[in-house]
RNA sequence: GCCCCCAUCGUCUAGCGGCCUAGGACGCCGCCCUUUCAAGGCGGUAGCACGGGUUCGAAUCCCGUUGGGGGCACCA
């Protein structure tokens, strides 16, 4: 860590209990692993200050405002570790309705705003281009309210308009490209734009950590912030997520639902310590780090202008990193949800003595199941890939001693492993090869636990049953 | 079409003018360990998009090119 430089090189305070961030997802239905990073990164930023950070639901849309959706985010970020007590609401769009009117009616009183009949499809006969925006056609028809009529804001036609973005510096964009754009639709509701900001006022939000797709709405929410009497917030644009096509991670053709990965068992420390790892990364040579040194070391200023891949390979395998730092009892306890999912009946005693031994050959939380059922199920489940590659040649004669092995011996895996040496040195095999057999005939797969340990949970009765059963089928 | 953003190994990143012969991680490959598979250990593979500047010195600063991406609705 070099050393730290003036205070002022920090472009959010370290301290500063007046910051106030806000996660406003829409409910969609599934949490997205992009807001999922909002929401962290606005937390962090919150924690790290002494500030506070506001859920808001942006649930004016009809077709956005199921009750379940809500619940669904709720319920996420509180998985992700951001409890109801880490956030200031929630609070609903639909309830600041009257707000959203109050400053639609000041713009048009300053004349910021303007009445407006035009259909696109007037606009583009107009204007002879699609591609061009709105062409200014109502500015000075001085209309009134009335059906079929929007409101638009109208932009300055000259000078330009700089955000000031804690990720990218001073975007400016120039004023006479930004369209009059509509502010309240012809039934009189409030769109996005306007909507948006009137909220962030509302709350009082300081700083507004959102995606980059969001930057180019940026110049005109700042007019309307501007136009409504307030300073514009402290804005960062953090990068989007992408898939391998390096296109933004859509619901469409990508798996983006935060529930979906939890549902495979990925853990929440997991899941947020790599998505905090997108286009960020903590000081040193490490990357999988607890939790308090991300939210000592995390600055917003630092993460990344360009857009970061998803890559589900890297998460796998920080989640096995993860797995693997649980305590065994830990682990049962996180595979105790999946065994019940599972097709058998798990007798929590009989997989404790498994846990340990799966602990490190999981990535995923579900792979447990098919690692396990053996020991649940009547008879394995063979793998037919399996069942090949190790039934042949000497295997008869193998599972036929092993089975004569076994019959009285001590049932401990030591013994059983040295039992089973023995019988391959009979064959000229090293127990590598030797062992193959009968771990099909008994666990159905030519790859699963280590062998004797899991012999001897099994139990000898069910062991010498599968071989017996293993060797009827080889003979038929 | 217009506007904006971006550009270090395949991927995520460190780097913020000399410490870089570009570091780490994931992936991949090999070796060791080993009852299969993992885990673990060791080693390897691979990158500053290109062209101009600025400078004694550029991955780092500036400009351009190329290439990606995002946005341009009476969706949010």
């Amino acid at each position: 860590m070099p050393a730290p430089g003036p205070e002022s090189s920090r472009l959010v305070p370290m301290s500063s209990s007046s910051l106030r961030v806000r996660f406003a997802p829409s409910p969609t239905g599934m949490f997205h692993v992009g807001g999922a990073r909002s929401a962290l990164f606005n937390w962090v930023m919150a924690r790290q200050s002494g500030g506070t950070l506001v859920l808001r639901i942006e649930d004016t849309d009809a077709s956005r405002n199921k009750p379940e959706w809500t619940e669904g985010i709720i319920r996420a970020l509180a998985w992700l570790g951001i409890d109801g007590d880490q956030y200031e609401g929630p609070y609903f769009q639909s309830a600041n309705l009257d707000k959203h009117q109050e400053a639609l009616k000041t713009l048009l009183e300053q004349g910021r705003a303007y009445y407006c009949d035009c259909t696109r499809q007037d606009v583009v006969a107009r204007t002879g281009d699609p591609n061009k925006g709105y062409d200014g056609h109502c500015r000075d028809r001085d209309l009134g309210p009335g059906e079929g009529r929007a409101v638009r804001f109208r932009t300055p036609d000259e000078g330009t308009t700089t955000v000031v973005d804690l990720i990218r510096g001073t975007p400016t964009f120039e004023n006479k490209v930004l369209e009059d754009f509509v502010i309240a639709r012809s039934d009189g509701s409030v769109p996005f734009l306007l909507a948006n900001v009137v909220d962030d006022i509302t709350q009082g939000i300081t700083h507004v950590v959102r995606g980059e797709e969001h930057l180019s709405n940026t110049p005109k929410q700042q007019l309307l912030w501007e136009a409504l009497g307030h300073e514009p917030p402290v804005w960062a644009h953090v990068p989007v997520i992408v898939n391998e096509k390096r296109q933004k991670l859509s619901k469409r053709r990508d798996k983006v639902a935060l529930e979906d990965y939890q549902a495979e068992g990925y853990l929440a420390a997991a899941m947020r310590n790599y998505l905090m790892l997108l286009g960020w990364a903590p000081s040193g040579d490490r990357e999988v780090v607890p939790w308090e040194v991300i939210e000592r070391e995390f600055r917003i200023e630092e993460v990344n202008a360009s857009p970061a891949f998803f890559d589900v390979k890297k998460l796998r395998a920080i989640n096995g990193d993860y797995i693997r730092a649980l305590s065994v009892e830990e682990f049962i306890a996180e595979c105790r949800p999946f065994l019940e999912k599972a097709p058998f009946t798990v007798d929590m005693d009989v997989f404790a003595r498994l846990a340990g031994l799966a602990q490190t050959r999981v990535a995923v939380l579900s792979e447990i199941v098919p690692m396990v059922d053996f020991a649940f199920l009547d008879e394995p489940v063979f793998d037919e890939a399996s069942w090949k590659k190790a039934m042949k040649e000497p295997a008869a004669e193998i599972l036929a001693a092993a089975e004569e092995a076994y019959r009285d011996a001590p049932w401990n895996a030591d013994e059983l492993k040295t039992r089973l040496e023995r019988v391959g040195a009979g064959f000229g095999l090293k127990l590598g090869k030797a062992q193959a057999p009968v771990r099909v005939a008994v666990t159905g797969r030519t790859v699963g636990l280590p062998l004797f340990e899991s012999l001897e949970v099994l139990g000898r009765d069910a062991t010498l049953a599968r071989i017996a059963a293993a060797r009827a089928r080889l003979a038929g």
